[in-house]
DNA sequence: GAGCTTGGCATAACTATGTTATGACTATCA
DNA sequence: TGATAGTCATAACATAGTTATGCCAAGCTC
């Protein structure tokens, strides 16, 4: 495997092993036996380290978001595609901070803007891709007649608004440890978003159990980055982990 | 002013001015012509004063957002908290995202860990504060029959998901520039949220237009967070005006 | 094949930033 | 008046991003 590809995995690696204050250049140039020099030839330094990393998680995500099976329930698709979505996040916390320039990975990436800090996502081809695979969810939704309006993207925004917050709130602690507030928040709040979008409550309820069995058995494939029981025991200690390796003096 | 005081207050202004890297202890410290040293003194480091910073940005917060109106309309009183949340976000973006660990404040921040990293805001009691704002007017809007269900703290994570995602994706960039995205995808997003939770559409119809009165009213009005742009005008400069706290006087 | 060019990379130095050690200065109090 | 505690400037140290420099191997030209 060459050296740029080498980083780029020990990239994502170190960060959701142990943590965005791990991602720099000495250590990520340890970890693969080489000097910081890699860095910067291949990537131009760490700035442009971040930006091909956002670029490859979401290439990851959108492959696990496209993985999602299309059936010919369409409001069932649109729910496994947002479970899938909180899977995905929720197995890849400093991963997924890092794609919506939400992480703090040194200040080297204060830096990094231009890609970490605001426009991040919005400009990258990557993740306007993520973002179709939902918009043609509810495109589908519309065109069977499940939910009405005129405007799939505004309709999807409302979808994406739903699961980043609760991806990132969950997170951050609140809705409790372990996949609780999946049940408490979550699927009410989408159950809610259909119904106030004109879908018929019976069908809702058929679509999210549909949803719910073929998400229990897509939990048994071997995806990779769809890390060990996201929904079973998911990281009840919280995002963290790690005893972060001497810091300051090392005292 | 104390020196403690005045370097939250430099904090909080360079956070908005120059954005989050230049929240480091020398420039801090320069501002209010002191050395690194009362950095230490008065937080112990950076990470305390990172703590503090949020501490007050929640306190800033939950002002703004106990300063909405009570009326006998809960549903509107709802909504009207919800554009005054999401207007304090939009005018003060890098302090929101520090609030919710979600800022790139330099390597210290990674290290601020504790507070700027994971459990942030789950663990303060500014923070819960703030969200008990938002239970009540979900618990008042159950008594009043507006809306259906029995446990307000989960519907309340509901509107709060829909306004947190749509707050940061919006500040991502993604549904546009000027504050369109509130009246394409928030505002349809409330309003579905809220059929789905069993109030009426004409009900609904009416409190979203009262809340959009009173807003529009309250934005006359000389506060200095409540930035222009929320329906027509732009927010060009929106990032600047810190919000001046300790304006709750008008419950 | 000899010499040149190019790209990858190690070494080492430079800069910025968090942090700590030290000591001076001031205010308060017994 | 002397002691103590708190504040803070100076200066040094550690870490991390970055750059300068030069070595070396792979091709390429002649």
């Amino acid at each position: 495997m060459s050296t740029k590809e080498r980083l780029i995995e020990a990239g994502l690696r170190l960060l959701e092993a142990e943590g965005p204050e791990s991602l720099n250049a000495r250590k990520l140039a340890g970890e693969i036996g080489a000097s910081t020099m890699t860095v910067y030839t291949h990537f131009g330094g760490m700035a442009g380290l971040y930006e091909t990393l956002v670029r490859r998680a979401f290439v990851q995500f959108g492959d696990a978001l496209a993985a999602v099976d299309r059936t010919d329930d369409p409001v069932a698709d649109l729910l496994a595609l947002g479970m899938t979505y909180r899977e995905f996040a929720s197995a890849n916390p400093q991963r997924y901070r890092l794609m919506f320039g939400v992480t703090a990975p040194g200040s080297g990436a204060a830096a990094a803007n231009d890609v970490t800090e605001e426009g991040t996502p919005s400009t990258l081809p990557e993740a306007s891709a993520t973002f179709d695979e939902l918009r043609r969810a509810v495109q589908r939704s519309l065109d069977a007649g499940r939910i009405h309006g005129d405007d799939a993207v505004a309709i999807a925004g409302q979808f994406w608004s739903m699961v980043h917050g609760f991806v990132l709130l969950e997170m951050s602690g609140f809705f409790g440890a372990d996949g609780r507030g999946v049940t408490t928040v979550l699927a009410p709040h989408a159950t809610n978003l259909l119904l106030g979008l004109g879908d018929d409550p019976a069908a809702v309820a058929g679509s999210t159990q549909a949803a719910r069995e073929r998400f229990g058995a897509a939990e048994a494939s071997p995806r990779a980055e769809a890390a060990p029981g996201a929904r079973a025991a998911p990281r009840a200690a919280g995002v963290r982990r790690g005893p972060r390796p001497g810091r300051t003096s090392g005292q």
